[in-house]
RNA sequence: GGGCUCUUAGCUCAGCUGGAUAGAGCACCUCCCUUCUAAGGAGGCGGUCGAAGGUUCGAAUCCUUCAGGGCUCACCA
């Protein structure tokens, strides 16, 4: 039982005993640093049902707890606040309890439970992946680990966008200027040749509307007849057909991006347990259509075009097939969720990591399947989040400002390893050795500084600031981590021993850090249920605070007496290994030395 | 115009379902390495929580209005 928990049974038999009132709840919280005491019962609440002064009250219920409760030492009260100071003993055991646990923090997975599917990443083929995309795929990723580490069990997913006129875009513009280049004849990344390929494309089709326009006509006409772009819509129509000279090159093309994004998966640490691809769902959903027609959740247009008027519920008529048959975004949407569903039975909500400037799209997809009857879209969740704008504004790619996000984790790394020279500590390590630190480091400081941010606010990322190692940064974090593995390397033989002394006195400091240890399993549950990667970091930022000033304040190797020594290292191993924790469901990883 | 959303220190951000004198980091200023890693610590400076009303014992937090920013309202995806 947790100290709230027992705290609220003998608050309310107090009161019921006291007052003979049945109290339906107590507030807590923690007391502030100004104020003796650990935890405060808060009186005004009570106010309502029990009459009188609360600091009277306050009185009475801190004798009957101390009278009546083990783990309660003393109190104070301040106006309608009851501070109780809890005893050394009851946070002993607690450690004990914790100090062994190397998954603290973490819940198994419960078999009967329901798993949940999370969607992140989803790229377009046409472009190299970005600091938006990178966003993206940290937040889904994190979020996928704190749903994990909550107890659900989790698939990782993305859908890819491999088809469309797009596409063909690229194709076609390699087709025609690309004398056969590959990844391997220029040693360029798969996704960024392609990526080239599309520029190259845009880069013609706007020549061939000034000439047309040269020509004398108009703008408007010029851009739908420029010759380019009807030969990509020729070639979009003989994909839809399967002609096999440009399903070969799609394919083809297709592997060297998929090639690319895999490299920069890879070096940006995240996964995924299944694919979906766009070219195999986009004809999905169409059946549904007729379902929706038949219930009348959707309407037909004379025209043969079909909606779903959302009017009563505050939204506006959407389409969800076109008048000619075709499915629109929609469509494919419900389609694939539906298909989500089929190919995994045991999968019972998804969440969709997407921008939200698709916050309408998702509310009206969950509107729509709830009203198809589908009982998993209650928990269908749109973990939408800002755009990530640069001090410059917004990043566009025809101004050149979009950030690559392979040339970031290069910059970043980079970094870390001029920092580290500089710095110097590194002497025995190989230069592999190095390397894989320095990634560490600079992945650590670029995932750390996005993560940290509410994903709902937009980001504004600032190089300066993104490399800044000191303060409430990934590397700051990272390196207290470096820290205790020293203490634990040179205390070695103690550190495993059993702690024998239940009876000793906490340092003021040793108590901070034992309350911060102690939120960190609600804090990993808050997260999942806020899809907050955010209040992770923050909370590890927030023990890695305590613990150096622990670390500054008192000397653990030092300590006075053996048992003292012993518990202080056991206690920094736990720090470090919730760290550890917090970070991983980050995506983050921790150095043994920096 | 309708809908959604954001606005907290010079800058970047925390602030849980309303609770004590609104907190961090960066920047700026003082101190602290013959002692476990100074990528650290101790302290200082800095705020009419966008504005105005309202709800209440109590509001950065809830409600209304307003101002400013962002997104969105396609037979595009």
């Amino acid at each position: 039982m947790s100290l709230q928990e027992t705290l609220t049974t003998h608050v309310k038999q107090a009161v019921f005993t006291i007052y003979n009132i049945d109290l339906e709840s107590v507030e807590f919280q923690a007391t502030r640093k100004e104020f003796a005491g650990d935890i405060t019962v808060v009186i005004f609440p009570m106010l309502r049902f029990v009459k009188g002064n609360p600091v009277q009250i306050g009185e009475t219920i801190g004798d009957y707890l101390v009278e009546h409760v083990n783990d309660v030492k003393s109190f104070n009260v301040v106006k309608g606040f009851l501070n109780v100071e809890i005893s050394d003993s009851y946070y002993l055991n607690f450690f004990n309890d914790i100090k062994d646990t190397e998954t603290y923090g973490f819940v198994l997975p419960k078999a009967d439970e329901k798993a949940i599917m999370v969607e992140y990443s989803s790229p377009n083929t046409n472009k190299p992946l970005h600091l938006g995309h990178v966003r993206n795929n940290l937040l889904g990723y994190s979020v996928a680990k704190i749903l994990k580490a909550s107890g659900k069990k989790v698939y990782k997913t993305q859908i890819i966008n491999d088809r469309g006129i797009h596409i063909c875009k690229s194709m076609l513009a390699w087709e025609k200027f690309g004398n056969g280049e590959t990844p391997k004849s220029t040693g360029l990344k798969g996704d960024k040749l392609v990526g080239n390929y599309y520029v190259k494309f845009d880069q013609e089709y706007k020549k061939q509307i000034q000439d047309l326009v040269n020509e004398g006509h108009s703008e408007e006409e010029a851009k739908k007849n420029a010759p380019i772009l009807l030969e990509a819509q020729q070639m979009l129509l003989k994909w839809e057909a399967g002609d096999e000279e440009v399903v070969t090159l799609w394919k083809k093309m297709n592997g060297w991006v998929y090639d690319g994004f895999n490299e920069t998966y890879k070096n940006l640490g995240v996964d995924f347990d299944t694919l979906y691809y766009e070219s195999n769902t986009y004809l999905l959903g169409k059946e549904f259509v007729e379902q929706g027609l038949k219930s009348g959740v959707f309407i037909k247009e004379e025209d043969g075009s079909v909606w779903c008027d959302l009017t009563e519920d505050g939204l506006d008529k959407k389409i969800v097939q076109r008048s000619d048959g075709t499915a629109v975004y929609m469509t494919q949407d419900i389609g694939t969720a539906i298909q989500r569903i089929k190919d995994f039975p045991d999968v019972g909500g998804m969440v969709y990591t997407v921008g939200n400037e698709q916050d309408y799209h998702f509310q009206v997809l969950f509107l729509i399947l709830k009203k198809l009857g589908f009982d998993w879209a209650k928990n269908l969740y749109h973990l939408s989040y800002g755009m990530v704008d640069l001090p410059s504004g917004k990043m566009k790619s025809r101004e050149g400002t979009v950030v690559d996000a392979d040339d970031l984790i290069y910059e970043m790394a980079n970094t870390a390893e001029e920092i580290s020279e500089e710095l110097g500590k590194l002497d025995g390590y190989s230069e592999s050795e190095k390397k894989a630190l320095y990634k560490t480091i600079g992945l650590g400081a670029l995932k750390y500084y996005i993560l940290k941010v509410d994903p709902k606010k937009r980001i504004l990322f600032d190089p300066k600031d993104s490399i800044d190692f000191q303060g409430n940064t990934g590397p700051f974090i990272q390196y207290t981590y470096a820290r205790i593995q020293a203490i634990l390397r040179k205390a070695d033989m103690i550190s495993n021993t059993a702690l024998s002394a239940v009876e000793m006195q906490l340092h003021p400091k040793e108590k901070e850090l034992l309350k911060q240890l102690q939120l960190f399993p609600e804090v990993i549950q808050n997260a999942a249920t806020q899809h907050s990667p955010a209040l992770v970091a923050n909370y590890t930022y927030d023990l890695v605070k305590e613990f150096n000033s622990f670390y500054q304040n008192v000397s653990i190797l030092g300590a006075d007496s053996e048992d003292e020594k012993i518990f202080r290292v056991q206690l920094s191993k736990v720090v470090a290994q919730t760290i550890k924790n917090g970070f991983s469901v980050l995506g983050i990883q921790v150095p043994e030395r920096m």
